[in-house]
DNA sequence: TTATAAAAATGATAAAAATCATTTAATTTT
DNA sequence: AAAATTAAATGATTTTTATCATTTTTATAA
């Protein structure tokens, strides 16, 4: 099993702040899971006892509505870290973070995290920094969501993936979605999802090779998801 | 000028945490202010050093889209803080903060709050379950914008409006808004929302007194703002 | 109080998006 | 490799929601 000391994913995250000893012990603690595929990491109105650090894999983190459709909330990758929110507001899980692709986790029991939050401030400030950026981005979407027709919420979305997880050697952005989860993301109809894929395509500013997407033209994108 | 330690409306948030000593020294440096009905406490874009506590008054959280039209994100009341959410993520503020009716409002410099945050791990816990909170429902609100339709979600905000801010001596929802604001709340046009508040009353789920509103069933609205 | 402006209400119409139905293509399974 | 399943694509249609136009009501100012 590995060390915390030695891992390299803790400097995208709130755990770089942890002094030796701090990792040491966080080490001892830890466990370590793998998500095939598929899985859930994370379920909904369950209670947590603990911090998730992703080591590497991809991630939707999603809520089901009351009609049973899927809403993707937010992307997650290596570096991120998850149940944070759920312990310091003591309470349920709100999301599933489910696998896009199979997963390496770190599981950090919840005391653990309370005692360092309790010792280092420069850990409680990046929590709270990290809580308080996701909410800002929170805020945005939902203003997005209400306000921007699907197409412009499509086009914002494929530039929200493209920065996200980036572009593999063929410049396709580099995560593989459904078009369900594609349509799960901006909250529209599968099929209406597909028909403005089509039209961005037909229109020049994206390529669909299979399922990968390339953005072909970054500012006529840019400018459709702000509604020009 | 009042004295923190006699202030009642902190018991309502993180302040309550603070020692005497604390209190002292905040109440040194805190200014007291009235924000008058329509105007700005916090502006979006803007840089920010210090945290609110609102003492009284009624308020709308807002973000203006890039087409100029104001979604509301969230209402504030009296106990509510505001800013801490820009400063802990050190990014400028994200939201309008606009006064609905007068405000008595106390500010709190930014040195004061994070000085707080590194000796007083109470206060630190109680931000950051503040903010965690804040987020859970912000992802909530994300999902029920992307999926319900826009009858649901008028259901749902008057539910959420008089759990917010109660009921008057007429059992009327005890904040006045505009038809305007509703609809900028719900994601909707302003003759959308007029529209469907006449339906809601011609079908006696609710009543229509002026600008107050009164529902007279909680039930069916229930039912309404879950897909029934 | 009357004039003026602003907000609310309502009808008619247009646009956006969802749903249903079907076909085509891509994956999986046998 | 063929069959079966699942996903993607596309057309036709309906539903939802927005926009425009106008009237009525309410609030504000002269």
């Amino acid at each position: 099993m590995s060390n915390c000391r030695q891992c390299i994913i803790k400097r995208f995250n709130a755990l770089k702040t942890l002094t030796n000893d701090e990792l040491e012990n966080i080490s001892d603690h830890k466990t370590t899971l793998i998500i095939k595929k598929g899985e859930n990491l994370m379920t909904e109105g369950n209670a947590i006892n603990g911090m998730y650090c992703i080591r590497d894999g991809k991630g939707k983190l999603t809520k089901l509505n009351t009609n049973g459709k899927e809403q993707i909330i937010k992307f997650i990758k290596g570096g991120d870290i998850l149940g944070h929110r759920s312990i310091l507001s003591e309470e349920l899980v709100g999301l599933n973070a489910i696998a896009l692709e199979d997963m390496h986790v770190c599981f950090i029991p919840k005391g653990d995290i309370l005692d360092t939050i309790k010792e280092n401030t420069q850990f409680s400030l990046k929590l709270m920094k990290n809580i308080s950026h996701q909410l800002n981005e929170a805020n945005t979407s939902i203003s997005q969501m209400a306000q921007k027709p699907v197409k412009d919420r499509l086009a914002e979305t494929l530039l929200h993936l493209e920065e996200i997880f980036g572009v593999d050697n063929e410049a396709c952005i580099d995560v593989i979605l459904t078009r369900e989860e594609i349509a799960n993301t901006i909250g529209t109809a599968t099929e209406s999802a597909i028909r403005l894929l089509s039209n961005l395509k037909k229109d020049g500013v994206i390529d669909l090779i299979g399922k990968k997407i390339k953005i072909s033209n970054k500012n006529a994108l840019k400018n459709i998801s702000e509604g020009y």
